[in-house]
DNA sequence: TATTGTTATACTCTATAACTATA
DNA sequence: TATAGTTATAGAGTATAACAATA
């Protein structure tokens, strides 16, 4: 076993700086809702939808990191809004499919999501190559959240 | 007014990438939690007091972007815990100076954390350049947060 | 009067447990 | 038996409202 060395020090420190910034910036995002928006959830089950077609509960339920039954209240939700319909599987009676709605594809096109606007309004802020550092960084986060 | 420019397509696709992706490794890193550890939200309060030094609630609830009233209950558990104390603001009876304990310094510098640990695994097998748009992300992601 | 903090209460999101239907 | 989904209940985290103490 070794002793530490001074990457994996810089390492230690950047997982623990990108935890702390990840959970600030979840924060900062929270608050910035308007009334009658998607809720966190609701959003990124719609943009799962939208990226692989129709889905079952219990995969969406993995995809985003939850439980099926939490899932299932999102989904319930969007269901009542009108966002997402269900079908049947066509093979296995115990799974449901769901898909997005013309209103769910809608909502998607919609730019107007307060948080999306707030961190949109936030990056132009910054100069291009921090901007192409974040957005480079959302795709490996994404990969580590599903490693 | 302009028509939008292929650029600041790229910057909303960033910016709405970002969010699904801080949004998707919250919820992967909660989930990532054992019995007895800290909760996000207080460690977060621990790591802005010892970066910090000594705070008041309504401060706390600025840096963290949460209601004073939010606050006050994370620093109630901490204090709970014996890893914050509680002293009288020297010139105002109204304000309260939170500040790390013995065991708050301790507990800061124990490397165990379950959502750290898995983090820092997760990011242990991305190759060095990878890692450090991480790192140059993470302080990106922090300015963000607090602009 | 304005501000800091506390207490009481409620809402959102997610979890666990128990159940039904289908494979 | 095992799996997909539903229903009921509970917990964590944060919010709003009402209040007390101090500035």
């Amino acid at each position: 076993m070794d002793l530490p060395s001074d990457s994996h020090l810089l390492l230690e420190t950047a997982a623990t700086e990108l935890s702390l910034a990840i959970g600030q910036l979840a924060r900062r995002l929270r608050i910035e809702v308007n009334p009658g928006e998607l809720s966190w959830s609701q959003n990124a089950a719609l943009a799962r939808l939208e990226k692989a077609g129709a889905m079952t509960t219990a995969d969406l339920a993995r995809s985003e990191f939850v439980k099926p039954q939490s899932m299932g209240t999102t989904l319930a939700d969007l269901e009542q809004a009108g966002l997402v319909q269900r079908r049947p599987h066509p093979t296995d009676g115990r799974q449901v499919l769901f898909a997005l709605t013309d209103a769910g594809i809608a909502a998607r096109r919609k730019r107007s999501l307060a948080r999306r606007e707030w961190l949109l309004a936030a990056m132009e802020r910054l100069d291009p190559a921090d901007r192409q550092t974040l957005l480079a960084a959302a795709a490996l986060i994404k990969q580590l959240a599903e490693s």
